[in-house]
DNA sequence: TAGATTGTTAATCGATTAACAATC
DNA sequence: TAGATTGTTAATCGATTAACAATC
């Protein structure tokens, strides 16, 4: 599913200026061919116009429908170490319909009611999930609390997780987990790295 | 390429005391099948025995060879605001045989010379990569900047480079880039957890 | 031996690409 | 009209899965 990164893409091209883009601009911003983009906005319903390319106005209007982009989506960060702080302050969400509401984290250090971005006690977690209807959170705690930290937030309403701890979480019914490994990717890139300089081989890194 | 994703989940298995693993154990711990696992093994000279699996500890050695973990991995990070700090510190490296040597920025408020790892102005980033070899970069600064930092550090010689800007920049013939959009992976997650609200369907988190 | 497991060959599935018709 | 572009159908390619032989 490449349609957040055409909407991220589109984004990047409407600053430039752009008001109309051919399937072309997209798959050079987006990393793919024009074919692609052309199936894919096929596959959802997304048309153009044969000779004109894409509206950009009217593309971003079609690909927030489709991504649900309509209402702001309003996230949680758990564990606020300096993954979750770097999360919670991301600039690059704001533009996108997505709010950090509040983070949550285990040591009383931490805590701080007033901020922008309150961060408030793990064992608030469950209540502010139901009382705010929160659906998706990133998680950033140590490897060590991963599994229950997860199985907690699943319990309380969670339905998509985005997981930075160093453990693959599993999608189940119950919950879509998408994990990020640090780790994973780096040594996945060092792979080519090291595999380009031996052979010709070009290799591409990953995803 | 999944055998960065096993040689995590093996860490994780030896440190619960496996002595030998099946392709079904490591499966799981990756989520993919059995059958994946065996034949990519089988497709970079990874054996193991008929009737007793894979020794952890032959595992992790015939892993490290393919993936080249015979020596530490230097890398630097690019920009040490939030997300360039949480991966100068971030913790998972250390086990794996990777090992930040230095990280770079503008500001000189966050110069550093003396610490574990300096901050170091990026106007020395060249001359570093160069005295030390570096191949492989972090890059965490601010879209403005990421695309001509990033033909800096190929310049100077990088080949590999883990991008964390919000700008997808190509791999080329000279180097390998993995892109982390923070905000496409989110909105990705967030349209599959809307999708199985609606349907039935169940939904994985792309990657 | 029977059962469990690896490793591989062939079949299936899905995604990408090639080719081209439609049309602005 | 000619040329550029979209949108789609069919062909290709690659990856996953099914099936099973080998063997510990």
């Amino acid at each position: 599913m490449r349609l957040s990164t055409y909407r991220s893409a589109l984004k990047r091209l409407k600053a430039l200026g752009f008001k109309k883009v051919f399937s072309d601009n997209l798959a050079d911003a987006a990393g793919v061919t024009a074919v692609q983009v052309r199936k894919d906005f096929s596959m959802f319903g997304i048309s153009g116009n044969k000779r004109a390319g894409y509206s950009v106005d009217e593309l971003v209007v079609q690909l927030g429908r489709v991504l649900g982009k309509n209402e702001v989506q309003r996230v949680i960060v758990v564990g606020a170490g300096r993954i979750g702080t770097a999360l919670v302050r991301y600039k690059g969400f704001e533009g996108g319909g997505i709010k950090v509401v509040a983070a949550f984290d285990i040591d009383p250090a931490k805590f701080d009611d007033k901020a922008e971005v309150p961060v408030i006690p793990i064992d608030e977690v469950t209540s502010f999930i139901r009382a705010n209807g929160i659906r998706v959170a990133m998680l950033a705690v140590p490897e060590m609390a991963a599994q229950r930290v997860s199985e907690i937030l699943v319990a309380a309403g969670i339905r998509g997780i985005l997981n930075f701890a160093p453990i693959g979480l599993r999608s189940t019914d119950e919950v879509v987990v998408n994990n990020i490994n640090l780790e994973v990717e780096l040594e996945n890139l060092i792979y080519f790295v090291n595999a380009a300089r031996g052979s010709a081989d070009k290799g591409e890194g990953d995803r």
